[in-house]
DNA sequence: TCTCGCTAGATTGCGTGCAATCAAGCGTTC
DNA sequence: GAACGCTTGATTGCACGCAATCTAGCGAGA
């Protein structure tokens, strides 16, 4: 049995991060009821929620709108999220546990394999594996209010389906950070951790924003 | 006419931060909707928000708690708090106005004048003072999301009445750090901006770590 | 023709009732 | 005497209704 706020938030978040609901696109509260199949209570719950995740913005007596990303929005996202991060792996290198460093390699391991070019790549599956690797490593940072304020600047690369705009050479990059970053882990090393994890964010949004760019100019 | 949902969160908020509702203290909703003259609706909502932010607990089916804070939460919460204003700060150098600078080097003056010694001291209006030169550098940072999470980590300061704990020693160097904050703002120096704002905030985290382990000791 | 004011429809904000859930106290059984 | 289960009281979660507010469209006047 599950909470109704709980199956709206879900329902809602999945249809901004699916692009089911279009940036900009308003979202009535009576609308949404009827399609979580509840009532309005639990839908503005669900909303109040998504704004403070940045997924949506709610003005008073006007109701709610999903959030529209500019290019400076992303840029500065990026930004906090390097740092953040970079923060975070730091504290994971004094804390992290053996069994989960080898997680992340198997984790490395079948990203490699995902991410192969060929008939077998599968990159949501990389998206996937992905999450489960940088939540490893949030996890092991120890800091709840550290991982609620990761949540709100990790929601965006999933909305703009992030790695499919990856080249062949983005996703190698990507992986060899990632088990750099294993390394550093496993040796302890705070700063190194934390150099590899800013330069993986940094690669990230450098890709993002010269994709945004190669859009609006062919448009 | 304001919104009955503020209402609630200002009272409730105020209630926390001026002590009034103890730490681990249950707070109901009926009670609460009694107390700000409301009903439960905008009381929950309110709820809600300050759990955003840390300042209290909902367990489903269970109600809300004030945060008990512990020693070590107060440290992870000084390091997140000196990364994000550090940034902060790095950011404001490249952007901050000229007349804002020297609105900081006024508060600056008035903070040494109400932080001196004798009767005239009133640490009450250096911690308004100090909440002013701070929202200054947020402000120029020109990052929406950077001051919600710094909302999220700048409360506690308040509820432990930070100043109140200071030596003369610690007022003079925290006055200090601002105006070598204003001077490497003012040269538009953000390495150096970052890093004065770094040891502050840890200045900071030292005083009330060690105010607290005395506490401890003498109980 | 442009601007201002008004009206109507729709939507949010809030109050309240009812059902689901939880904590505590009591009684029963081993 | 201790442990388990049940019942009762209190509290939260959710649904719905009404009033306050906003947006859009129309009409009157300059």
């Amino acid at each position: 049995m599950v909470r109704a706020v709980d199956h709206a938030y879900t329902l809602i978040r999945d249809g901004i991060l699916t692009g089911r609901h279009e940036p900009g696109e308003r979202l009535g509260e009576a609308e949404l009821a009827e399609l979580t199949e509840t009532s309005r209570t639990p839908v503005r719950e669900a909303l109040r929620q998504l704004e403070m995740e940045g997924l949506v913005e709610v003005l008073p007596h006007r109701g709610a709108r999903v959030t529209a990303w500019t290019a400076a929005d992303l840029e500065e996202i990026y930004d906090l999220r390097a740092m953040l991060e970079a923060f975070a792996a730091e504290r994971a290198a004094g804390r992290i546990e053996p069994k989960d460093l080898d997680r992340m390699t198997e984790v490395c391991d079948l990203m490699d394999e995902a991410a192969g070019p060929g008939a077998t790549q599968d990159l949501d599956r990389v998206t996937e594996l992905n999450a489960e690797f940088h939540g490893l490593v949030r996890a092991a940072a120890a800091s709840t209010r550290l991982v609620t304020m990761l949540n709100a600047v990790v929601q965006l690369p999933l909305v703009v389906r992030t790695f499919h705009r990856y080249s062949a050479a983005d996703l190698a990059r990507s992986c060899a950070h990632h088990r750099e970053l294993v390394a550093a882990l496993r040796a302890g090393d705070g700063l190194w951790a934390q150099s590899v994890m800013r330069s993986h964010v940094l690669a990230a949004k450098a890709v993002l924003l010269r994709a945004a760019a190669d859009e609006t100019e062919t448009r």
